[in-house]
DNA sequence: CAGATACCGGTTGTGCGCAACTAAATTGGG
DNA sequence: CCCAATTTAGTTGCGCACAACCGGTATCTG
């Protein structure tokens, strides 16, 4: 289970490295409307299943709420985001995509694909880090 | 040049996520020591190459100063680097291991090997993830 | 040689990540 | 039913990342 040539380190390093490329790559269509990478995230999923708790976004991010708490924050006041209490369970927070969060959408809704594309990776190459990234995730 | 199922957004998130849930896995092994993983990373290139400039640190980890001054100077701190001004060029800091940085590479020298057979990827797959960031890193 | 330009490291300000903790609400066991 | 344990969101504190800017040094040009 993995050879003497130091490469863990090297795709340690990498994982880290290509990450903050990646988020460095969204980073001018998202400042033009005064998002960043983590926010765009928070909003993609609400894109996709509507009003969601606090809780699920974390599920879904990866997130706690001691990082999601100030950034719907933040949302909020961009007025991106609605926050309100749930009703059946008083402790839940339920975050509600405005107008002008769902209206992001026409924006940013493909600019994964524009941003891959930006990349010479062929399809097939995405595929396999796709599954070799899942099989990462699968175990740490 | 990428289909149209989404993959691109799965692979940014799989990036944000993996590099998160690698530093994670780091932890435990680091807090032991007070080190953080850019600050392991820092120590790591002075391991390889001994003294090293502000700059060089800069290139090889993909940081600039407003990260790495103060990174370096809780480094420095705890006792683990020295810095000094350059004596050619009196802009340069040279950063130099001290005797407890150096001796911090016996304990944390081998981490990335254990921290690589945590996962159940094998060798080639290791190798196929080093070669697909690496085309990655390229070209964002 | 002198002035403009570029370079190097540092500082400031903002927004994550994450650990540790708090307050409020819910749930479960006796 | 009541109290302890759990769940949920929020807050605080610290260390990155990164943009924007600064002061001091070196280099390039005329």
């Amino acid at each position: 289970m993995v050879d003497s040539t130091g490469l863990e380190q090297m795709v340690c390093f990498q994982l880290y490295a290509a990450s903050r490329a990646m988020t460095a790559a969204y980073r001018p269509a998202l400042d033009a409307h005064g998002l960043t990478y983590p926010q765009y995230l928070a909003l993609r999923v609400l894109w996709h299943r509507g009003p969601t708790t606090v809780r699920d976004l974390g599920h879904h991010l990866d997130l706690d709420s001691g990082t999601l708490s100030p950034l719907l924050k933040r949302l909020e006041t961009a007025g991106h985001v609605r926050r309100e209490r749930g009703t059946a369970d008083e402790r839940t927070v339920v975050v509600h995509p405005t107008e002008s969060g769902t209206r992001l959408r026409d924006d940013l809704g493909d600019l994964p694909r524009r941003i891959a594309c930006a990349t010479d990776l062929t399809d097939d190459e995405f595929r396999r880090l796709h599954h070799l990234l899942s099989r990462l995730r699968g175990t740490t």
